[in-house]
DNA sequence: TTGTATGCGTTATCAT
DNA sequence: ATGATAACGCATACAA
C-alpha cells in the first residue's frame, strides 16, 4: 500500500505526471521514457491508490448489491451475475442482505449509497419515497420491480403465467389454483395480473386462489393443505422454494405427484432438480438477469460525464434524462422508448406436473 | 455526493476542521458550537467523503469475500453471516466469485488487495505463495482452510467424521463409504484423516474409498453407482449438495434409502430438508462461522495501529504477530496459543440414514 | 476552544 | 514531450 508514484518517478527519474500518463495516456509520452516507466512499475509493484484516484474523479468502481436473502438461491445466482459481469469491466461489488427487513433495507441504502457509482436493488420493498431521495446522488438499476421514473429491468411475470398455463391446460387441467407471495411484492402483484389476463382468455379455466405466503419453504408447506381442501387439479406456486415446501406437505399427506395434483413452481433455480419429483418451472436464467442488469448499469454510469465544477446539489436531480425501462420478455414488448433488453424465459418441464388422471385428490 | 464540510462550516459560521472535530471528537468542541454545526450536517445531510477518509486514514471499511461459488448454498449462508457482522461493525463486504477457477482466484485477490482492509478467503486453491505475496498489505483470516503462519478458522472436519462414524455405527453399520472432494481440498484431506483415526479407533469398522468427486449434485450422481457396487451399506459424503446426487441416482436405480443405504452428507445446508428422504447431516453454523471469522478480522484490523509515516515496503512484513490460529471445535482444541474460538458441531439426524436392516442392497 | 496550514496520492491544467 | 502546481475533501499538528 505504501509505495507510490513518487517512488516510481524516483526510479524511473521523471516527475510524478509522467508517471501519472504512462497509466492514463501511454501513446503521448515518449517511446523512451515509457518503458523506462513501466519497468519502474513493474520492478515495484506499483498500483495506483483508488482512494485517491476516487477522491479526484468522484467514481469508486464499485456497485452496489442489495438482495432480500443472499441464502435464497435466487439471488445467489442474480448476485454471480451481477460480480461475474461487474468484474469484466473492473468493477468490484459490493453486496449487502436486507434480510426481509424494511428498515435495514433503507439503512443499506442510505450507508452504501455513497460508496458505491451505482445501486442494484433487487425485489426491495421499500417505498418509492425512500429511492427517489437518493436519486439525485447515485444510479439506480431495479431488478423486478417497476416503479416510474427509475430504470429496471424484470422478468416478464405475465408471459411466465401465460407458459405456464398454457402447459397445465394442455395436460388437461381446468382448475389451478395459486400460492402467492408477499403482499407487497411488485412480482406478486404482475402475476396476479398474468392470472387476470388468463382468466379472461380462457372461459373455460377456473383459477383460484389461494392467498398468500411467504416465499419460502415453510410458506409452501402450511400452504399446502389449502390446496389439498381446494377443487384445484394443478398449483403454480410463487416461486421453487414454495413449491418444494408444497410438494413436501403433499408428501407428508400422502397425495401422490403428479397423479393428484400438478406442481409448479416460478423462477427455475436449482433446486428444482435436487427434489422429488423434480419440479417443473418457469423463468429467466437469474444469472443472465443479473449480467443484463449490470450491463445497463454500466452503461449509465460510463455514459454520465460527471462535471468537475459542477453546479451546486439541486442542480445534479434536474439532469432527469427519459429513463429507460426495460424487460425481459419472449415477446416483442410496446412500451416507451430506449433500449429494450429482451431475455428468453425458458419453460422446464420436470416430473412434478404431467396428465390430468381422474378427479383430484379425495380422501377416502 | 456534492456536499462538503466546507458547506457545513458556511452554514454554520465556523471552519472545516471544527466541522470535522465535531464527527470526530464531539467532546473537545464547545457545546454551542457542536450543536450549531449538527444542526448545519443534519439540514444539509451531510455525509464524509469516504474517499477523503480512506486517502488519509489509508483504511477502506470495506472487507473483501473470495468464494469459490456463491451459488453453492454453503458459501451463501457464510457469505451471510460475514455481511451481517461486518455491517454491524459498519463494514461493508465486497464479495467476489472465483468460480472454482484458481487463476481467476489469483487475478480477484490481486484485484481486491489494496481495495479492502481485510481478505476472507474461503476454501481457495491458491497456493501458500501467492497469499504470503499479499500478506504485508493486507490482512487475511482463512476459512476452512489451515495454512501456517496466517489466520485461519474451520470447521473441525475430523470430529465431524467422528460424530458421523458414531452415528452410523449407532445403527449397526460398520462397512462405511466415503465419497470424497476436490483433491486439492483441505477439508477433503482433513475429513480423510478423521477416517484414518476412526479406522484405528474402531477395528470392527471398514471404511470404503470410493474415491474423488467434484463437490456438486452431479458429482454425487455420477458417484453413487460405485456405491451400489461396494460392500458398504452407509456412505458419507463430502458435502451435502453430493449427498443430494447419490440420493438421486439411487432413486433412479429403484435402491431404497435408507433401506438399502444410510447417506450421510457434511455441512448441514439448507437443502437437507428439501429433499426427499431429509437428508443426515452434520456441521457448523456456516452463518455463526462467517459470523466469527468476521469477528477475528476485525479484531485484527482494529488492533493493528497504522503508522502515519512507516518505513518502506518491507518493514512491514516483519511486524509478523505470531498468528492465532482458530479451530470450532465441539471439543476442547490442543493447539499452541491465543484466542481459541469454539463453535458448536451439530450432527442433524433426518431420513436419510437407518438402522442396517439386512445385507446390503444385491439386485435380484 | 477554534482557526490556519499542511499533507494524503492522484489527476488535470498550465507552462515550458 | 515533460515538469511544476493546483485541486479533490478531509483530518490533524500547530498557532492563536
Amino acid at each position: 500500500m505504501s509505495i507510490t508514484a513518487q517512488d516510481v518517478a524516483n526510479m524511473a527519474e521523471v516527475s510524478v505526471s509522467t508517471v501519472s500518463r504512462v497509466l492514463s495516456a501511454p501513446e503521448v509520452v515518449a517511446p523512451g521514457t515509457r518503458s523506462r516507466v513501466l519497468a519502474a512499475v513493474e520492478k515495484l509493484g506499483y498500483q495506483p491508490n483508488r482512494s485517491a484516484q476516487s477522491l479526484i474523479s468522484g467514481r469508486t468502481s464499485t456497485l452496489g448489491l442489495i438482495v432480500p436473502d443472499m441464502q435464497n438461491p435466487y439471488f445467489a445466482a442474480l448476485a454471480k451475475g451481477i460480480q461475474e459481469r461487474a468484474w469484466e469491466s473492473g468493477y468490484l461489488v459490493v453486496v449487502a442482505d436486507s434480510d426481509e427487513d424494511i428498515a435495514r433495507e433503507k439503512a443499506l441504502l442510505q450507508g452504501m449509497n455513497q460508496q458505491v457509482d451505482g445501486l442494484l436493488l433487487s425485489s426491495l420493498r421499500s417505498d418509492m419515497e425512500d429511492l427517489t431521495d437518493l436519486l439525485p446522488s447515485t444510479e439506480i438499476v431495479l431488478i423486478n420491480r417497476e416503479m416510474r421514473g427509475i430504470d429496471s429491468i424484470s422478468q416478464d411475470n405475465i408471459e411466465v403465467i401465460r407458459m405456464l398455463t398454457r402447459h397445465l391446460g394442455a395436460l388437461g387441467h381446468r382448475q389451478i389454483a395459486y400460492i402467492g407471495g408477499p403482499k407487497n411484492s411488485w412480482s406478486d402483484a404482475q402475476r396476479r395480473r398474468g392470472l387476470e389476463e388468463c382468466r379472461q382468455d380462457n372461459p373455460g379455466f377456473e383459477f383460484i386462489d389461494l392467498g398468500a405466503t411467504s416465499p419460502t419453504q415453510a410458506g409452501g408447506y402450511a400452504s399446502a393443505d389449502f390446496l389439498i381442501a381446494s377443487e384445484a387439479t394443478a398449483v403454480i406456486c410463487f416461486n421453487d422454494l414454495v413449491a418444494v415446501g408444497v410438494l413436501e406437505r403433499l408428501r407428508a399427506r400422502k397425495v401422490a405427484v403428479p397423479e393428484d395434483f400438478s406442481v409448479a413452481g416460478i423462477d427455475n433455480v436449482s433446486v428444482c432438480n435436487a427434489v422429488s419429483p423434480t419440479l417443473t418451472s418457469v423463468g429467466v436464467s437469474q444469472q443472465r438477469l443479473g449480467r443484463t442488469a449490470t450491463e445497463l448499469m454500466l452503461q449509465k454510469i460510463t455514459r454520465r460525464t460527471l462535471p468537475r465544477a459542477s453546479g451546486r446539489t439541486k442542480a445534479a436531480a434536474e439532469k432527469g434524462s427519459a429513463p429507460t425501462r426495460n424487460r425481459a420478455s419472449s415477446m416483442p414488448d410496446t412500451s416507451t422508448a430506449g433500449n429494450e433488453l429482451e431475455l428468453p424465459i425458458e419453460l422446464v418441464v420436470r416430473d412434478s406436473t404431467g396428465p390430468l388422471k381422474a378427479a383430484p385428490y379425495a380422501p377416502d
